[in-house]
DNA sequence: GGGCTCACG
DNA sequence: ACGTACGTGAGCCCG
């Protein structure tokens, strides 16, 4: 029988510091206690024992501290938001019942010791959990500890055991206590004997094992005559030490492994998983909320009172006059468009229809006008609608709200904003289970029941969600970023992803046949260096490298050598097969994920489609997916061919345009840098007045050299960089990197003046912003763990030039097809790479077209300085570039 | 499914 | 002293 022990303290510790931290809706942090359990929900797989209990350290003095005033006196309190966690962690180990166990007068790793040893003397086998290397004096042979660490976000466990511990030590794990009586511990306030280290320490704790020992043969020891005196001196000290780092193991604790076997979790965890949104653990642990029946009645008040499957056409066109009527209605349409559910009417008692393709004679006919202006409709993924919508050649007017959108702008960070996350974190309850998501269940709804109840149900949340959603977007002063930009970007998107882009796929396929000839030529070559061996693998790659060949490893990763083009760079004339490697790896990519990738997508119409997605980024950039259009190679030579391959059709030519230098002039304009505004008013090219300023030296005197300093500052100083990142990017000391930091910062004191005060307000709100009110939360800026906190500050400094600029290019979007259709052009929009539009028209229009596009993109808005757009056409991207 | 690598702005 | 630039997506390897 096994049973495992974990300490409470050290675990919740670990995933504060560890994780990044995340609050419910209604703010209250809930990031330790969700590492905690799925921590746990790992061990437990991985160990599988029999009982299972959980031991905390309480707040009264233990003997450590009556014996030794000094004893963690410096330690500080828990943080504010780790302390508030701990109720909640008890609360949700109580709900998995689990016990836990906590005494006045001792700490978390004494009641592990008491416990350990009473396992042992019960015949059970004990495993401890546990971040605190203390706990290894207690390994033995009927229990081991398994060591928790948090390193770069994740965490990893290690087992030891008598074997491994004597393998990484070299000594038994109860000289454990002496090593620390030896050594001390700073983090515990173990004084130790002062002068020796940890080398001294472990050297005398492997020849004589414990400290009796020692200075029973003292001064005999081997040990330099320093040490010896140090020694001498430090007698009581060490005694004093050997009893603080005792772990005690027969606490009067109240403890029988055999009560703390394994139960089934109670019923309250699922209502308190819902509290803390933990979706995804509800998901993996399989909870549901069937319980009593009082609770389900509540649960469907917020559905619909009435339903009915709409059948005849009189019917349909009675309830359009109606809606016609309603300031809005919820709908959701199924996949394929095979049917549309209507929800309207009153929040407590409202009403659903039922429209099916097979059951509605008319159906066409009621899409064509249900989906028209004058009915304002609310749903989710609104932009994916509109596309079925279009590609039918039905109307997709008249939507005012998109649930996920909505939930996006509320909380840019969540990650997902499928219906059930939604309706957990602003309802507080779980949607059913979406069965009409399931392949080929569509057709046949009008004889399930149970999937019609689910869709309906759906439905209803949309309506539930807005009158929730709706108010709390204009509390945050997001209304018109909704309304203005968001929702009417989908119509736009929508009609982008339908138009695709033109692609060569002849072309495409040569340069594919012409790569793999070189790929196979150059496989050939490197397998004459080191033997045959799959390139593709960094493991393999890397033992070739750095063991058979024998070059120097710059760089380790996590799991291994590092093998990234940064590190073979610096061995390219180390031996021939670095560059062979470099090139492989160059065709490869091309190869893999373009040409193939992208050979692999084209629709029979020759076009691909990508999808854009609008609720991904934390900045309010778009993605694009499925294929990725929005890294298609441009920075060497042989990667822009593939732009080459991107065509307009007979007749056309592609339009392309880009803002120039957005985000550096949103930089000037936000920090309120004159200096930098008055650069942006004046020159033409920002890098070499950056240099200018910075060195110190006329506008003809800057060398490319300086130039390329200036331009990598630029960039640095809108992601945040420090002088180290900088010294990397451009190849310099990092006191050099400093130094032009510290000369761009006097050049540019608004610059500087901005960069603190985002922070100080990111710190004080919680949050920072876009120009148009586009928010993201910023919980880490509070952080206590080092590297979390800065990537807050850097995330601060970032975010609002970022979004901004994202802002600003939906917003000419928008501009640029609404005009496109007003000016009676067949021109229309294909792609958006961020600060770049591609547009597609005939040939007699491409001078309008590339004024209008500039126009429209430099007109979205004014600023303090100018905003420029620059647009060039051809016959392919690369031309049109 | 996570890690590594590399493509883009 | 810490560890070292913001935002993405895809293909491949490997446990």
């Amino acid at each position: 029988m096994k049973l495992m022990v974990l300490d409470g303290n050290s675990i919740v510790n670990r995933a504060y510091y560890g994780i990044r931290p995340l609050t419910t809706r209604e703010g209250l942090y809930t990031h330790a206690v969700y590492g905690f359990v799925t921590t746990l929900q790992r061990l437990l797989d991985e160990e599988q024992p029999e009982a299972l209990c959980v031991t905390f350290d309480r707040r009264e003095p233990t003997f450590r501290h009556l014996s030794y005033e000094g004893y963690k006196a410096q330690r500080k309190g828990m943080p504010e938001e780790l302390a508030q966690q701990m109720p909640v962690l008890k609360e949700v180990l109580d709900a998995m019942a689990i016990p836990r166990y906590e005494l006045a007068g001792y700490e978390a790793d004494d009641l592990i010791g008491t416990i350990s040893r009473r396992c042992e003397a019960a015949g059970w086998e004990c495993v401890v959990v546990t971040g605190d290397k203390d706990s290894l004096q207690l390994v033995d042979e009927g229990t081991k500890v398994k060591l928790v660490s948090t390193r770069m976000g994740q965490t990893t466990t290690k087992d030891m055991t008598t074997e491994t511990f004597r393998e990484a030590y070299g000594f038994d794990p109860i000289h454990m206590i002496d090593l620390k009586a030896l050594m001390g511990d700073a983090s515990d306030n173990i004084p130790g004997v002062p002068g020796i280290g940890e080398k001294t320490a472990m050297a005398l704790v492997q020849k004589y094992g414990d400290i009796a020992e020692i200075y029973r043969l003292l001064p005999d020891i081997e040990a330099k005559p320093a040490a010896i005196k140090k020694l001498e001196a430090g007698r009581e000290m060490a005694e004093m030490s050997y009893r603080l780092a005792t772990i005690v193991t027969d606490a009067p604790l109240a403890f029988d492994p055999a009560e703390n076997l394994r139960q089934p979790v109670k019923p309250e965890l699922y209502p308190l998983f819902l509290k803390l949104e933990f979706t995804k653990l509800i998901e993996k642990m399989g909870l549901t909320g069937d319980v009593a029946p009082a609770e389900e009645e509540e649960a469907e008040s917020a559905g619909a009172c009435e339903s009915e499957i709409v059948t005849d056409f009189v019917r349909a066109e009675e309830l359009l006059s109606l809606w016609r009527q309603q300031p809005w209605v919820a709908c959701l349409a199924l996949p394929g468009l095979e049917g549309v559910c209507v929800e309207w009417g009153n929040q407590t008692c409202g009403r659903a229809a039922l429209f099916l393709s097979g059951r509605l004679e008319g159906y066409n006919d009621f899409l064509r006008a249900f989906f028209a202006g004058d009915i304002q409709k609310a749903s989710h993924n609104v932009k994916d609608l509109m596309r079925a919508l279009l590609s039918e050649n039905l109307p997709a007017d008249g939507f005012v709200f998109d649930a996920a959108i909505a939930g996006y702008l509320l909380d840019a960070t969540a990650g997902h904003y499928d219906l059930n996350r939604l309706s957990v974190s602003w309802l507080g309850t779980e949607a059913a289970k979406p069965l009409y998501l399931e392949e080929g269940v569509f057709t046949a709804m009008g004889e399930d029941p149970e999937a019609l109840g689910a869709w309906m149900g759906h439905t209803a949340l949309i309506a539930a969600l807005r009158e929730k959603m709706v108010p709390k977007l204009r509390e945050l002063g997001m209304t018109e970023l909704f309304a203005e930009m968001e929702m009417p970007l989908c119509r736009v998107l929508a009609e982008m992803e339908l138009a695709g882009f033109l692609v060569d796929a002849k072309a495409l396929q040569e340069m594919g046949e012409a790569l793999s000839a070189a790929i196979a030529d150059l496989e050939q070559r490197i397998y004459a260096h080191a033997g045959p061996f799959n390139i593709n693998s960094p493991k393999q790659l890397g033992e070739v490298l750095f063991e058979r060949l024998g070059l120097p490893a710059y760089k380790k990763t996590k799991t291994g050598y590092s093998t990234n083009a940064e590190v073979l760079e610096k061995l390219r004339f180390q031996h021939p097969i670095v560059a062979e490697v470099l090139q492989y790896r160059q065709y490869a990519k091309l190869k893999s994920t373009y040409v193939d990738g992208l050979l692999k997508v084209i629709d029979p119409d020759g076009r691909i489609r990508t999808s854009f997605q609008m609720t991904v980024t934390a900045t309010g950039r778009l993605s694009s997916t499925e294929p990725n259009l929005q890294n298609i190679p441009t920075r060497t030579e042989l990667g822009s061919e593939l732009r080459r391959m991107f065509v307009a059709g007979e007749g056309n030519v592609l339009v392309d345009a880009d803002y120039s230098q957005i985000e550096l002039r949103l930089l000037a304009h936000i920090s309120g840098d004159e200096t930098m505004q008055e650069a942006f008013r004046t020159g033409e090219d920002i890098h070499a007045i950056t240099a200018s300023q910075v060195f110190g030296v006329s506008p003809e005197q800057v060398t490319p050299l300086m130039r390329r300093s200036a331009k990598a500052v630029n960039f640095g100083i809108v992601y945040g960089i420090s002088p180290f990142s900088l010294s990397q990017d451009i190849g310099v000391t990092v006191a050099e990197a400093k130094d032009y930091m510290d000369s761009y910062f006097a050049k540019y004191p608004g610059v500087k003046r901005y960069m603190e005060e985002i922070v100080e307000r990111a710190r004080a709100e919680g949050y920072v912003e876009t120009v148009y009110h586009r928010r993201r939360s910023l919980p880490e800026i509070k952080s206590s763990n080092f590297n979390m906190r800065s990537f807050g500050e850097r995330v601060a400094l970032n975010m609002p030039i970022q979004g901004t600029a994202a802002d600003i290019m939906k917003l000419a979007m928008i501009h640029v097809s609404r005009r496109l259709k007003a000016e009676g052009l067949s021109a229309r929009l294909l792609m958006q790479v961020h600060d770049e539009l591609i547009v597609e028209c005939p040939e007699a229009e491409e001078e309008q077209v590339k004024r209008l596009l500039t126009e429209e993109m430099e007109r979205v808005c004014s600023l303090s300085v100018p905003l420029t757009a620059e647009a060039h056409s051809g016959r392919n991207w690369l031309e049109a570039k």
